[in-house]
DNA sequence: TTAAAATTGTGAAAACTTACACGAATAAGC
DNA sequence: GCTTATTCGTGTAAGTTTTCACAATTTTAA
């Protein structure tokens, strides 16, 4: 206890909380076991308990875990009982479609605004919200302390961007830009490349 | 040599194409090293040289690489010196973002058909291509011999979607849905499910 | 009540991945 | 031409992650 938990045992608490969620929702189950959790996850049964473990004794012997605990628990863990604020950038056909989709909400997010540097976008309607200037980027992220940001620009415009975020209290940033971006320690970043995943596939094609 | 290469190498292959694309055509440079490399990824230089000498040698002591020779190997190795064809399931806001993605075609794929199952989007135009009746997915996956697909459908579709896939003959999936898909062996998967990657970084976030 | 089955949490072993550090080769500088 | 810089490829060491396997506990069934 009280050590570093490895970013790769962070990585799947959020998979675990997914598939408890469908078990719960859409199956009406009750409990659950490793066993169980890992063969619908593809994942080892101690895997699933090892991770478990760095966090406390969520399980019972013989009946395994129930779920709605372990939901809440990981909740707790991962700070999601809170929901967040998050500014999406980038108002083109991918912008359109995170602003467009609903499964942040019952998930802990909220696309709270969205920004494009575009005079022809900036005051279009996106289901509810309002695009604006990305000139005022700043000023929204300041005044509302967002700590996460969703970067759906160019290449060429995406790390300024991210300079920008970080400059003015932006900690988390998902990226679907196709290049890697600079930030300084302590802010996180994730990628999302589906050219980079695609051509990790083709690998495998004879 | 003619060992197993691990998957984790694999999959940082295309990161060092796409970066060493940009140092080329973005920045004109003829030569980089591990280092620089390194430097501009994160990525360690010994890591980048390791990786690299599971095929080969393809530097230079004293010089580094040669970054369009190096391309050029990272391209063969990953079966990226043809183009390849894949079928797009979903034209919801986010298959419409993927079809009109034009990053596919210089980087190795090409979305050759859109699928859906509602008739209000069957025969609409998206970049190019016609939305067709998912009805004719089968038909069209096997007579092009086609696979590789994207899954855009819901989460309740999605496994159904991959089942029809597999049976005929899709070999790699790139799956939007928030759901994990059960695949027989041999069948590769990626996921890409922006609330998994920012609930990865809330736990980070006091 | 007792025996058998299910399941957890975990220490230790095994497997995997990354980092170190150095010989060898090349290039640059004087 | 000689010395110093740079850089690769790689064997080995260090570090990380996964798997194994079992005592302990609970449930189920006879």
């Amino acid at each position: 206890m009280a050590r570093e938990i490895p970013d790769i045992v962070i990585g799947r608490l959020p998979v675990y909380l997914r598939e408890l969620t469908r078990l719960a929702e859409d199956e009406g189950k009750i409990n659950t076991s490793s066993h169980e959790l890992g063969k619908r996850l593809g994942i080892s049964s101690a895997q699933i308990r090892k991770d478990l473990s760095h966090f406390g004794e969520f399980g019972k012997q013989g009946t395994g875990y129930h779920i709605k605990y372990l939901i809440e628990q990981l909740r707790d863990i991962l700070h999601l009982t809170q929901e967040w604020d998050v500014v999406l950038v980038g108002a083109g056909y991918l912008g359109h479609a995170l602003a467009h989709y609903h499964g942040f909400h019952r998930r802990g997010f909220r696309i709270s605004w969205v920004f494009d540097n575009d005079p022809a976008k900036i005051g279009l309607k996106m289901d509810e919200l309002v695009v604006q200037d990305v000139a005022d980027l700043e000023k929204v992220v300041s005044e509302n302390n967002v700590k996460m940001a969703i970067i759906a620009v160019s290449a060429n415009q995406a790390q300024a961007i991210t300079d920008r975020l970080v400059a003015v209290g932006i900690q988390s940033i998902l990226s679907y830009a196709p290049i890697h971006l600079n930030v300084p320690p302590g802010v996180e970043i994730s990628y999302s490349d589906p050219v980079v995943q695609l051509q990790r596939m083709t690998y495998y094609l004879a």
